[in-house]
Formats: structure tokens, sequence, C-alpha cells
DNA sequence: ACAGTGGATAAGCGATACTGATCGGCGTGG
DNA sequence: CCACGCCGATCAGTATCGCTTATCCACTGT
């Protein structure tokens, strides 16, 4: 199980065909090949269907593991490497887009360290944790939704600690001509059967919601791969769909935001960060979380 | 980052010597000396002290990723394993020796699955873990201590899921002449300058308490590193420190059990999964967590 | 039937990863 | 103070590994 073929195993599951996958990492075919048989002599099963290629279902396992094993390679790398480095004059932040606006903590943070330059980028949930793992980030804020007082179930990447910094609740959107629009608050119950967009980036990715309300339903109408609020604000307006936002989200024509009263969820944000390296990070840390 | 180089790292910085090391794994000297040599020429840093044999501050770093890793490098070997072959008839259960008895589900099972057999077996928190990610173990119940309808705190280990079976309240174990023993509830942070047992197996870590009532205190007098609760008792009664229990344990003459009001938290027992593989696995699983 | 596509296999060669032997620095006991 | 012993570094040699190139073979579509 050498991290070489499962690079290439991936890779191989990934493109669905052995040539493609020895183009993207600068192999051979013969080498694609031979690092495949290689992997399924020593676990001696077969991996991959042939024609069309495609995983088995211990290939299936395999690949569920073999993707966060080298995540966490790299970000073992990058943690060492940071360890040896000085404790650089500049700080990088991560942020989901809907993760509270870390601006207060940001001018806080400059009247305490004006020398400091302080980036702060935007990206998707998964992006901004493998960002921190791998040392991209200097401290990451991912938001989501959970169940009040919950850690938010994060992807599973190198040795990160968490802490909450915000919560509150949740609304639903719904175009204002939906027959439910006119109520105060809802059950998320009674909307298992209407049509959901989802767009995991920014709102309530679906199998969180599904997971809250222990249903199956919630079936998606469109997926919004961007993280835009307002274009998916305009898709609710629109009538393509529900979506669940933080209730912090700002009003929109055409669009009827509803707090959500059960199942009892929150919007939580938190702090994400490995090893804490330099002065600015730890004060950085210390005043988003408290 | 081989993770044969990372094998000898972790093994040579756990037992402080190349030649030790080698013995370990069957290598000779010289070639734990390469291996040495190749990662850190690799990740371009000292990773260890030579004369004593001591970890770098990078090779801390290094030694903390190293050991999660090779772990889900052993338990993707055993996921895989475990999809090809047939589910199995018997059912293996790790459990921490405080977990909510399995009994009554146990019953339940074999009243549904009267040819199956079943084995139960104890072990640590850290044990019971890796068990179920290595597949020695279909399902682990772990038990802890944590905020009400918090998580706990689990290792790191492998693509797993957890589910939450039982609650049930706190309480500190003093022994009778305790000045505080005539009280009927308490506060844990009457009792931060109190001198605890530190019984990870089976009481409430030390470390986890800290971090529910956010003090420095809490100084352990001794540790226990067994599992068997009457002796934990036996020490209490003779005086040696406290210890925090769930509130089902059964009573010991010459301790007295008063409940924690303060902070506010649980004994949770967790079922621990990765794939539930078999149906039986699958009946216990749906008996536990219902 | 036949080309074309895409994975498997074979041969060869440079690189790798061991072993055994030797060297060298450091601490220790006489 | 010296000599020895311990332990890690280094060197040379060899077996194996892991690539590439070249060729083969099974299946697909026409």
């Amino acid at each position: 199980m050498d991290p070489h073929l499962l690079r290439t195993f991936v890779a191989v599951a990934e493109s669905g065909s052995f040539s493609a996958a020895a183009g993207k990492l600068g192999y051979t075919q013969s080498a694609v090949s031979q690092h495949i048989a290689a992997l399924e002599n020593d676990l001696g099963t077969a991996l991959l269907h042939r024609r069309p290629v495609t995983p088995t279902v211990p290939g299936e396992r395999l690949l569920e593991h073999a993707a966060p094993i080298l995540l966490r390679l790299d970000a073992a790398r990058a943690d060492v490497l940071r360890a040896v480095g000085e404790p650089p004059g500049s700080l990088v932040l991560g942020a989901t887009p809907l993760s509270a606006s870390p601006a207060r903590a940001l001018t806080e943070l400059r009247r305490s360290m004006p020398g400091l330059s302080v980036t702060l980028e935007i990206a998707g949930r998964e992006a901004v944790a493998q960002g921190v793992a791998a040392g991209e980030f200097h401290l990451g804020l991912i938001d989501g939704v959970a169940a009040p007082s919950d850690p938010l179930r994060l992807f599973d990447t190198g040795a990160r600690r968490t802490t909450a910094i915000a919560h509150e609740p949740l609304v639903v959107a719904l175009p204002d001509d939906h027959p439910l629009a006119r109520r105060k608050r809802l059950n998320l119950h009674d909307l298992v059967d209407a049509r959901w967009i989802d767009a995991p980036e920014i709102a309530a990715p679906l199998a969180d919601l599904r997971a809250a309300t222990e249903t199956d339903g919630l079936r998606a109408s469109i997926t919004y791969p961007g993280t835009d609020t307002l274009t998916l604000l305009a898709l609710v307006a629109a009538g393509h769909g529900l979506a669940v936002l933080p209730r912090s989200v700002a009003p929109s024509t055409g669009v009827t935001l509803l707090a959500v009263e059960a199942p009892r969820l929150v919007h939580r944000t938190e702090l994400l960060h490995g090893h804490i390296d330099g002065p600015a990070a730890a004060t950085l840390a210390a005043v988003l979380s408290g």
C-alpha cells in the first residue's frame, strides 16, 4: 500500500481509464497497469473492473480510505515544513462564504499588530479544511448546520482542532408565492416533499438536513455549485427550489425567509486550526474564539 | 514519506535507539540509519537528535501525524479485506469497561439470530477505537464524558461513524470522611484543588474534565491504568483521591457518590462502526442504537 | 472480417533498498 | 589518562524493484 500506488489508484478510478491516469500522473500506461496489478496482488482481490474501468466493491472501500490518507500525508509534510521555518509575518485566513464575517476580528487584530499583512480567502468547506490541513491557511472558518451545541461534522483531514465561534438560527428561503410563505415559522418536516436547491458550498448541504430530519425526502431539483448567495436567492425566487440558510442573509426581492422551528438546528461557524505557529495566528485565534 | 520510513521513524523515536528499532523491525542498524537519513533528506530538516536519540521539534510534529497515518493504512487494508470475504457468522464486539452494558441488546440479538456466536471484549478507549478501525471488532462501544448532546471526542482513526446510545448523569466518588461528603450535590469547581485519581480507562479522563471546567486545576495524585472499577473505588475510599464516574456504578463501602451539578456534563456511550458488513452487525447496531 | 481502442505482458536497464563491514565520536571504567 | 565499548554514519556490493519501450491480446463498432 505504497502511497504512489494509492495515488495512481484514485487517479484511475477518477478518470475511468488507465491511459488517462497515466497521462495525468506523468507515467506510462504500462506503469499504471503494473501499479494496479501490484495493489490488487497485495490485497489479494480485484479493485477495478476493466472495460469499462470501474471500482469493484473492495475498490470502493479502498477509495474511501485512499483520499484521506493521501491528504494526511500531504498535511504531515506541510506541518513539518511549517515547524522548521520562521513564523511568517503574514497571515492567511480561509473562510467559507457564509462563515460569520471575521471583519470585526480582523480590525481588532490589525489594531494590536499593525505591521501584519492579512489575507482573507473565500473557498468551499472542503477546500478550507484541506487548506488548513495543508498549511495553506493559518486558520480556517467553516460554517455549517448542526444540532445545537453539536460540533460540525467535518472532513477527516489531519490533526486539527476546532472551536465554535458563533451560532445563529436558520431560515428557509422560499419564493414569495409559495403556499407556505405566509406562515411565520416552519417545520422542516412540512417540506420534505418540496424541491430543494442543493448548494453545498453555501446553503446547508441536503445530506445534513436529511440526517437532521431523519427522512429520505428533501430531493434536489438542481444543484448550484457556486458560492454566491445572491444567485442562490435568485434561483429560489425563480421557483427552482428552496434552500436553508443562516438568518443573517440579506433579504432579497421575491424571496421570503421563514424561521426554522423544528428540528432544532443552528447555523454554526467554527474556527479550524492545526498548530498555531506565529503570534499573529495566536492572537487572531484568541480574538475570533473569544 | 514512504510508510516504511514512517514506521521505522516512530520505532526509533519510541525506543530511543537506532539499533533497538532495527532489532524490533527486523532490519539492520544500517538500514534504519538510511531510513532516517532518507526521511530527513526528503523533508529537508533534522528529525532526531542523536546521542541521545530524541525527536527535534519538526520530528515531534511528524510523530503526531505518523501514528494516525500508519493506523489508517492498516485500517484501509483491513476494511478492503473485510469487503471481499463472506460476512462472518460470528460477531466481535469491543467495549470499554463502563460503556452501558450491552447485555440487554445481546439477548435481543440472540433471540432474533439464534445461530450466531457473539464475543464481547473489554478494552480501553483507544484499543476499542483502533480495534474497530482495524476490523478486529465489528462494533465498538465507547463511553466518556462530554457536554450534553455533544459527541465524544474520539481518536482520529479511519472513517468511522458514531451514534449516541445512552446518557447518564455523573457522580463524584469521595471517601466517606471527606469534608464535602455530606453534601447532596457538588460543583466540580469546588474540587479543582482536590487530589484526583487519573484512571483514564474507566473514569472520566482528567483532561476532559479540565476542558469542561475550563481550569488548570484537577491535579492527579496517582494514576490507575487498570480497568477495574472496584479497585478504583477502593483507592478512593483509601483517600488517594477523587474520581468522576457515571451514576450507575455500584455503591461501595467507604465511598460516597455525589451528583455533579455543574458544569453540565453527562456520561455518554457511543456505538462506533466502520462499515456494517453482515446482517448480524446490522441488527445488533439497530438494537443498540434503537 | 477488420481496424481501432485500451489494458496486459515481456524484456531490459537504471535506481533502489537492503546486508555486511568498517569508521569515528563519545562516554565509561580501570 | 587511556583504552575499550557502544552506537550511529558511511561504504561497497548485490538482489530486487520500478520504470520504459515494444508487443500482444481482448473487446467494440462498423
